[in-house]
DNA sequence: TACGTTATCGAGCAATTACTCGGGTTCTGA
DNA sequence: TCAGAACCCGAGTAATTGCTCGATAACGTA
């Protein structure tokens, strides 16, 4: 790794249609080596092998490795924005009950997870991605969490802590079963059922109760 | 990486009082290495001239890199099955109420993840770790859940289910908490307590309610 | 003291890899 | 048709790093 230098000819941004199809299939070779072998396997040796183009088209496009990563990061970023921006929308539409926020939230939780897991699990918590891209992800949590804030408002005593407790909750439960997944007991759809029924009852209950719990007295 | 090639000098096991500092110094460095640069900077040269030891002594003690790798991870390993035991119990002395046993629960997790927390990031999710020592924390998690469920057995009708749930939701919170901390909203503390709710008010809920909560109808 | 065992040392080898650069090929517009 | 822009190529460079090996020093014991 060596000192960073100026770049003698500065990066190109692609005009012709043929270069917009390389700087595409490189993106999509890098996704997939990050997908299969996670940032130990990603050299831009070789994704520029398997995009079948040389090492040198990919530093025509691309300042440097970490720029294609945060590269594929956004995108994914952006992919998770409008997911959850659905879900969003999804709860506001289903009339904002307790229930349907809980529906909305784990929904649009498992729908990011599901799609190309693989590459969630190395972006997540493999690729060492630029502060500006970190930056983008902690503003997307707590977009989310100031939404659930707002929409658990009705419902809860200290709806704060109760976003953060249900966003953090899922997202973290709902990236072990679908990302992770190392043996898991349990299928995921039947864990992430009980986990809608832990959320709603956590919801339900009254804000601070006696110490030994006896359900309903 | 050279290819795997049987070793001239078999690795030496310590026999002298020196030689054994020598080994607990460099497990020491390794583990100071990894808990503040990660995987990305753990390299063998600068382990050992942390350790103030040379190269070839580190070699003469850990037949790669991978070994001292896995030596930090399985005494860490070894910390956190005491902890649960120890855990374990606390539940059985304090009756075995639903609440003694998220109570148990919570406290050894957020044990296991306050004593070096940024050791603990980087092995469970930056070192690549061998399979075998990877079996073993599966093992631990196993354990974790095969107790709870016999513990939970009296209270709840779907026992494995119920156990996985708050042991991974548990684990993977606290996790994201204590160790990852990226400017988290609300204090640890706080959000544990209401961690502890949440678990509970899972455990008094009914198996299988109407589809709007309403608390105790 | 003498000798075998144990321990330490560190220059250097070999493999890997991020990145450069000089030169060729294809496209586009006049 | 032709000049220049856009595009593509890949051998090569320099830095990093896992690891070896032959030599030297310290220790234990007779």
């Amino acid at each position: 790794m060596p000192a960073a230098k100026p770049r003698q000819a500065p990066v190109r941004t692609p005009k012709q249609g043929r270069s917009k199809a390389t700087v595409a299939t490189i993106l999509e070779a890098a996704a997939r080596i990050l997908a299969e072998q996670g940032w130990a396997g990603f050299n831009t040796n070789a994704v520029a092998a398997r995009a079948g183009v040389s090492i040198g088209s990919l530093y025509e496009y691309f300042p440097d490795k970490q720029a294609l990563a945060d590269d594929i990061a956004n995108a994914h970023i952006a992919q998770g924005e409008s997911l959850l921006a659905a879900a969003a929308g999804g709860a506001a539409m289903t009339g904002g009950s307790a229930g349907a926020i809980v529906d909305a939230l784990v929904q649009g939780l498992v729908d990011l997870h599901k799609d190309d897991p693989r590459l969630h699990r190395a972006l997540s918590s493999d690729v060492p991605l630029s502060p500006s891209v970190r930056a983008r992800v902690e503003a997307l949590r707590r977009g989310a969490i100031i939404f659930l804030e707002d929409a658990l408002a009705p419902h809860v005593s200290d709806p704060g802590v109760a976003a953060q407790l249900l966003a953090d909750t899922a997202d973290a439960v709902i990236h072990r079963w679908f990302v992770e997944d190392d043996g898991t007991l349990a299928s995921p759809e039947r864990l992430t059922q009980e986990l809608r029924r832990m959320l709603r009852a956590y919801l339900a209950a009254p804000p601070s109760s006696a110490s030994h719990p006896t359900g309903c007295a």
